[in-house]
DNA sequence: ATTGACTGTTTAACACTGTTAAGTCAACAT
DNA sequence: ATGTTGACTTAACAGTGTTAAACAGTCAAT
């Protein structure tokens, strides 16, 4: 069972690799056969560790997703948890090239217990006493603002159109804060 | 100057052709071949009318949003019209396949004068008596959210995940409402 | 010690992709 | 009749994700 055998290669320095590839040279570069030679390595053997690029693409993006949730502080009231965690969003999308394309890109992993994983995403806001529906439709309405703006801001051209009249991180500020504090009006008391 | 030999080939067969071959196939199968195919030409031969397949999926996305622009209602404040553009915008994403994916990943043209071209964008909110600064960072806000939204919704397995547990229609409209009348406190006055 | 299984990798190949260069053929202007 | 130009074809390049088959190596059992 437990092989001596340095396998040299796993899922890990995989990903690790693949991420230093994306830094390096975008996410039109990131081919298996590129990744594959910075590992020493032809591009099939790759695919005794992942099943296909896709796999590769959803690991990654659970890389870039998970220090977002990981990294929002602590809160006192869901709303300071979702602004937070929006931020926390904005900025990992930032830390990785074309961080916010991969994650649109990427297939969700299939083979996850549904309810679970539903769970996992609404556990911060049900600590803070929000129901599981009204958390999770707050929770998508937040990953879907940071996502879009992050490929708008992501889009070359684009950026370059309105960076001239439009401070990205002021709009940005101003678009979550009143995406959050309108979720009062959806919320009994509070 | 003017040619009487039909050249049975332009740019607006050409994209129209491409939603034809978009909706049958989904984006991935979008290809430069099989749209030539389509059009009972060889692939080369697009490219007498384009200048690559950026500039395609450029038209293809004009061609997706001005509708969102043109079919919404008309509105007495600025508020009604950003959730009547909200709701335009998703509906139009939902008429084609992959719609906002081909959005988020078209180009925007280069050419195009910059001023001219946010003057546009914020016109319809300028005439509703906001000011061009605020009108972009709204506009911007509402595009990034139904984009990031359709994105979300559009991935195929993330959407089995959720449909369970999430009424999307209701959840965008919730998320939409909370944007737009979060954006009052951002608003002297009104 | 030889066999056989299993892990991890290689080589070769398939069916694609976007794109360019060069050639072709008709319609027009001179 | 000649040349120009518009619109297209054929051939090709360099690359893509992915699979099948072959091949080392290392382990356990015989």
């Amino acid at each position: 069972m437990a092989r001596s055998a340095a396998p040299a290669l796993d899922r890990d320095r995989l990903v690790g690799a693949a991420f230093a590839l994306l830094e390096e040279e975008g996410l039109e570069g990131l081919s298996m056969r590129r990744l594959a030679a910075r590992l020493g390595v032809q591009a099939p053997a790759l695919y005794w560790h992942i099943a296909d690029k896709g796999e590769l693409l959803g690991l990654m993006a659970q890389d870039i997703y998970a220090p977002a949730y990981a990294g929002v502080p602590h809160a006192a009231h869901w709303r300071d948890w979702l602004r937070g965690f929006g931020h926390a969003l904005r900025a990992t999308f930032a830390t990785h090239r074309d961080g916010a394309r991969l994650c649109a890109s990427a297939p969700a992993p299939r083979d996850r217990d549904v309810a679970d994983h539903a769970a996992r995403i609404a556990a911060p806001l049900a600590a803070l006493g929000l129901d599981q529906g009204r958390a999770l439709a707050f929770v998508a309405s937040v990953i879907s603002f940071a996502l879009g703006w992050a490929s708008f801001e992501a889009n070359g051209p684009m950026h370059d159109y309105l960076d001239e009249m439009l401070d990205f991180d002021e709009s940005f500020d101003i678009g979550l804060k009143a995406l959050v504090s309108g979720f009062a009006d959806a919320c009994p008391g509070r």
